[in-house]
RNA sequence: UCAGCAAGAUGAGUGAUUGCUCUUUUUAGAGAGGAAAGUCCGAACACCAACGUCCCGAAAGGGGGUUAAAAAAAUAGCGGCUAACGGCCGUCCACAGCAAUGUGCGAGGUGCGAACAGAAACGGCUCUGACCGAAAGGUCGGGCAUUCCUUCACCGGAAUAUUUCUGCAGUAAUGCAGGGCUGAAACGGCUAAAUCCUUAUUGGGCGCAAGAACAAAGCAGAAGAUCGGGUUAAAUACAUCUCGAAAUUCUGUUAAAAGUAGUUCGCUUGAUCCUAACAGUAAUGUUACGGACAGACAGAUAAUCACCUAAUACAGAAUUCGGCUUAUAGUCUUGCUGAGACA
RNA sequence: GCCCCCAUAUUUCAAUGGAUAGAAUUUAGGCUUCCGAAGCCUGCGAUGCUGGUUCGAAUCCAGCUGGGGGCA
């Protein structure tokens, strides 16, 4: 799990960031990206009742998504907000492929991001 | 020994590395369940309301207490347990089963629904009184009241006075056995609801997003990353036009009230669980220099490896407890049934 | 998290516990027309699932499943 000042953690936060980000979406979950005015990196997780009705497998995908986000934490620049939906795709992947997934638009956010 | 059925228990452990939440702060310690679930019941606690209610006060008001009545709804042999319950335990009876055991169709009444068929499942039928008629039948009424028994109560039973026949048992209610008849259906007719009525008991509303405390931002102007729409040949390669929303930054000016954003409390040591002793058939209760005990708030309790093993299921605490219901791999225990073998 | 509601043809709605679950609409075929539309006739098509009560359940009772709403 990440630690707690690299969530997001308040409602306000989310309805910014749902208001103006940037967008982009695979088959596993769409991702949405904005600035922040702090210099920290912060994630959120998004794991709706459509995805799954039991609460252990919504527990699961969002541990997942956490630990795959952790490892490309320090090749990401600080000051933006990142923000990871979960698509009903996600229950039939394993930890690698999301890891794939996850590291692959992180990578194409980077270049988008440079220019 | 194998197979099956029923009931119950358990729902892994140790070490290392990395990471998260809380408490301590140098260290270290603690960290999901038997169902945490469904939200089907019952309580605690909190606020609100009302009063057949009490205390303080001159009053304003404050602090307790209760939920009487009515309505909706629930329960129902008898006895016990519990804070309470529609729950649990014991027991009687009835039914099912070879049995272990399970079910509760267990308060009282009405007898609705009933086309066809039928003596009969209620605009009817039977019994009975009066009148009309030769008869078949028709018309108008009655099916009450009293006494005794029984029940917390409503009710019910018996006699005056009657609901298929025979036999046996019984004071009786009724039970058992056999016969006859009816129909699509009856352990029926002698039955019977979860529908209707009555009685007794329970029963105010609302749920921790309850509720409490502290308490910002203000207004005017300017710039504006970015996002969305429009225009357009193209607006998701970039630049550029226009409208709207905007994190953030700068400047000026900011008295009170308020209780918003937010923060904190409520929040976890309690009708708690384990163990032992005692009381009790049991549910359960009492006692102990005894032991154990997650507390988040976009929400922690995880990942990997090794050892070990039968360890592969269902599944994630959210104010807290007591139940019920539903999901559940593997292992273990007890009882019963069937088959085979041996004595 | 807490508290509620709903489920009937493709869709929108009906239906005292009682005969084959009804109407509009959709859809298929036919009639009509030179061809369409409209109209007329005929057909297909449903009680979310599993149990229980009952002689009989869309309806009553219980448990699941799937939708929807309110409360900061």
């Amino acid at each position: 799990m990440l630690p707690k000042i690299n969530r997001i953690r308040k409602k306000k936060d989310f309805e910014i960031i749902f208001k103006n980000s940037k967008c982009l979406r695979n088959s596993l979950f769409i991702l949405r990206i904005a600035k922040n005015s702090l210099n920290l990196t912060r994630f959120g997780f998004v794991v709706s009742l459509k995805v799954s009705k039991k609460a252990t497998v919504r527990n699961k995908i969002k541990r997942r998504l956490s630990e795959a986000a952790k490892m490309y934490q320090g090749e990401i620049k600080n000051g933006a907000d990142i923000v990871f939906i979960a698509l009903p795709e996600m229950t039939r992947r394993n930890f690698l492929e999301i890891k794939e997934a996850v590291g692959a638009a992180l990578a194409e956010l980077k270049i988008a991001l440079k220019k």
